[in-house]
DNA sequence: TATGAATGAGACTTCATTCAT
DNA sequence: GATGAATGAAGTCTCATTCAT
C-alpha cells in the first residue's frame, strides 16, 4: 500500500526539480482552459515559461507528461483521503469522510476537476490504460474500506464488495461530472451527506 | 414521449437505405476493432464494403456519421427499456428491468458496448456535447421514473431526485466500463439484482 | 472566315436540341451566381433541371460543356458585331460601332459578362488555351479591320497591326473587366465613344 | 506614398529570412513550371529544400504564400517603376519610362511573368480579391500619372482619367499576356516605344 | 433517352519530437 | 541545462464521371 507516498517520491529516477512542477502546473492550466484536443506541447511550454524542448528534459513524451500529471495529482488526492479517513473509527464515518474529502479537493481545484473529470477522458486506449492503473489505488482504498466495513459487520456481508465500490466510486464520479458540466457552479461538497445517506441506506422508503 | 418511436423513423428527412445502416455497423465494428482515434473513414468504408465517398451521400462529415450512430443505437436501447419496463407496475420493479434490459442490450453486443462507453468517449469536445444531449434522453428516463416512485412513496421523497438519478446511472454507468475493460468476459446480467438490491436498500447492515 | 455561322451549326456533329441550350444556359447562370470553382456539374443539371448524367449524353466532359459555353456565346457574339459594322463605311464608324456592339451585348447579358470576363478566366490552362483558341475569332476580325483601316490610310501605316489590336482588344477588355468588378451598375456603352476617341487620337493634348 | 518601401520592410511582422524569400522563389518556380492547379504545397516544400510544414512556420496558409509571393514580387514591381519614373520631368517621358521598366522587369524574369499574368489568374475569387488589392498600388500610380499630365496641360483635360488608366494598363496587360502565352520568346522592351506612340497620338491617321 | 447512386484519387495542414547550437 | 527551428507522416472530404436500370 506504498505505492503513493505522502511526499511524492514516487517516480524514482525521475528528474524532479522547480521546472517539473511548473510543467505539470502549466498542463493542467492549458488542458483546462483549452481542452485536452487542443493542449499542444507547444502551448504547454510557453504557459510553463521554457522552450518546447526543455519539456522533452523532463518528461519522455507528452503522453509521460500527462501520466506524470495524473500520477502526481491522483496520488496527491488518494494520500490526502487515506490520510483523512484514518482519524475516523466506524465504516460509516469514514465512508463519510472519503466522501466529503473527495469533493472538497475538487472543489477546492476546480481546473484540476475539469482535467480529470472530462479532459484526460478524452485521451487515446493507451493514455487511459494508464490511467486507470492509477486509479486503481483510489479504488483499492475504496476496496479496503469496504473490507474492513464488512469484517465489522457494517456493510452487508452477502454483498459482492468489488459490486459496492463500482457503486460508490461509480456514484461519485457521475457526481462531480454533472458537477463540471455544469461549470462548478453550485455547491458540491452539500452533498455528500445526503450521497452517504443513499449509498448507505438506499433509495426506498420502507416500513422497518 | 415520442421523440424515439420504435421503428427507427426518427432521423426524418435523413437518407436511409440498407448503405445507412450498413455504414453504421460498419463503424461500429471498426471502431470497436481499432479504436475510437484509428476509425479513419477509408476504414470504415471498406468495412461497409462501399467507396470512401459513398458514406458522404449518407451522412455530411465524420461527426454527423458518428452522431447518427450514437443516435440510431442509444435511441433504439433507451426506447426498448422504455417499453418493457411499461409492462411493470412497481417502481422496484421497473428499476430492476430497467437494469436488466441496460445490461441484456449492452452484453448482446459487447461491439456496441465498447464503442459507447470506452470509444466514444475520447471524442472531440464537439461531439460529445451531442452525445450527451442524446444521453439526456436516457436520464430523463431515469428521473421520471424516480419521481414516479417519489409520487407512490416507494422512493424517500426527501432525496434529491437528481442526485438519486445520478446514483443509478453513475453506478451502470460505472459497473458495465469495468466489465467492457475486463473484455466482456463474464456475465454483466447476473449483476443487476444485486445491484438492485444496493440502489434499493443500500450497502449498509443495520438492526431493523 | 466562316468557323462561326450566324445560325450556329458550328457545332457539327454535336448533338443539339432543346435541352442542349437548356443545360448551357443553367452553367452561365450558375457559373454567374455560384462563380467557376462552386459551378458543379450536379448544380448546373439541378439548375437545368435534368440529371447529373444526362449532361454527358450533349457534351462529353465538362470541359467540352464549358468550351460549347463560349463557342456559342462568343459565337454568336462575333457575329452579331461582323454584322453589324459591315453597315459601315470608314474605320472609324467601324470601330466605334465595334466597341458599342461590343459593350451593348455584355451590358445586356450581364450574367454572360461575369462569366466571360471574370469565371471562365480562372479554369486551368488547357481550358484556357481552348477559349483563347475561340477568342481567336474576335481577334482575328480586329484584325482585319485594322488593316482595311491602314489600306484605306484611316490607321497609321507604320503601325503594328498585331500592337493595335492588343490595345484595342486590352482597353475593351480592362474597362469590361473593371465594369463587372463594380457589379454592372454604371452605363458601359456611354464609354463607347469617349474609349473610341482616346484609341483614335490617343491622351496627348497636342498643338496641330 | 510609403506603403511600399524600396527595401522590402512592408510585411512588418512576418518571420523573414533566408527561408522566407527562397521557398516564395520555390513557389514561382514551381507554379511557373507546373501551372497553378498543379503546385502543390508538397512540391514547393521540394523545390525550396525544406520540409511540408516548414512552409507554416512562414506563412500561415498557401493562400497566404501566394498573397505574400504577390505582395513581395508586385511591391519591389511597382516600386521600381515609381522610381525611375520621377527621374523624368514630362508626362510623356515619365509613361514612357513606365512602359519600358514594366516591360524590362518581367522580361528580366519571365518566370515571374507567367506567375502573375497566366497562373495565379486561376486561383479562386478570394486570393484574387486580395491580388487586385495588391494591384490596386500600381493602378494608383498611373492615376496620379495621369492626373499629373492633366494638370500640366499633357493630357487631353475632358478625358475621364479612370478610362485613361484602363486604356493604358488594358494595353500593357494584353500585351505582355501576348508575349508569355507567346512562351516570351520576343523581345518585349522593343515594344516600349510604339505601344507609347499609340497610346499618345491614338492610331488615326489624321490630316493636321 | 434519361436517371442518379456510386466511385476513388488527391491535397492541405497539424503537431509531437529531434538536435545543432 | 536550455533552446526553438525544422521535420514529415497521416486523414477528411470533393466532385467529375460511369453505368445499371
Amino acid at each position: 500500500m506504498n505505492t503513493h507516498s505522502l511526499k511524492g517520491e514516487t517516480n524514482v529516477g525521475k528528474k524532479k526539480g522547480a521546472k517539473y512542477e511548473q510543467i505539470i502546473e502549466a498542463a493542467v492550466a492549458v488542458i483546462a482552459r483549452f481542452g485536452y484536443h487542443q493542449a499542444q506541447v507547444a502551448k504547454i511550454a510557453k504557459e510553463a515559461g521554457v522552450a518546447d524542448g526543455t519539456i522533452y528534459l523532463y518528461f519522455t513524451s507528452k503522453e509521460d507528461l500527462l501520466i506524470s500529471l495524473f500520477e502526481e495529482k491522483m496520488g496527491q488526492f488518494i494520500e490526502t483521503i487515506r490520510t483523512r479517513i484514518q482519524t475516523k473509527q466506524t465504516f460509516e464515518e469514514k465512508l463519510l469522510l472519503l466522501i466529503q474529502t473527495h469533493f472538497e479537493q475538487l472543489q477546492a481545484n476546480p481546473q484540476l476537476a475539469i482535467v480529470t473529470q472530462l479532459e484526460l477522458r478524452q485521451s487515446n486506449k493507451e493514455l487511459r490504460k494508464k490511467i486507470n492503473q492509477i486509479l486503481k489505488g483510489y479504488l483499492l482504498l475504496i476496496d479496503e474500506l469496504i473490507k474492513e466495513g464488512q469484517s465489522s459487520a457494517s456493510v452487508k456481508q452477502q454483498l459482492d464488495s468489488r459490486l459496492v465500490r463500482q457503486m460508490i466510486f461509480g456514484t461519485l464520479d457521475e457526481v462531480v461530472t454533472n458537477w463540471v458540466m455544469k461549470d462548478c457552479k453550485y455547491d458540491l461538497v452539500v452533498q455528500a451527506k445526503p450521497i452517504h445517506q443513499m449509498l448507505v441506506s438506499g433509495i426506498s422508503e420502507r416500513l422497518s
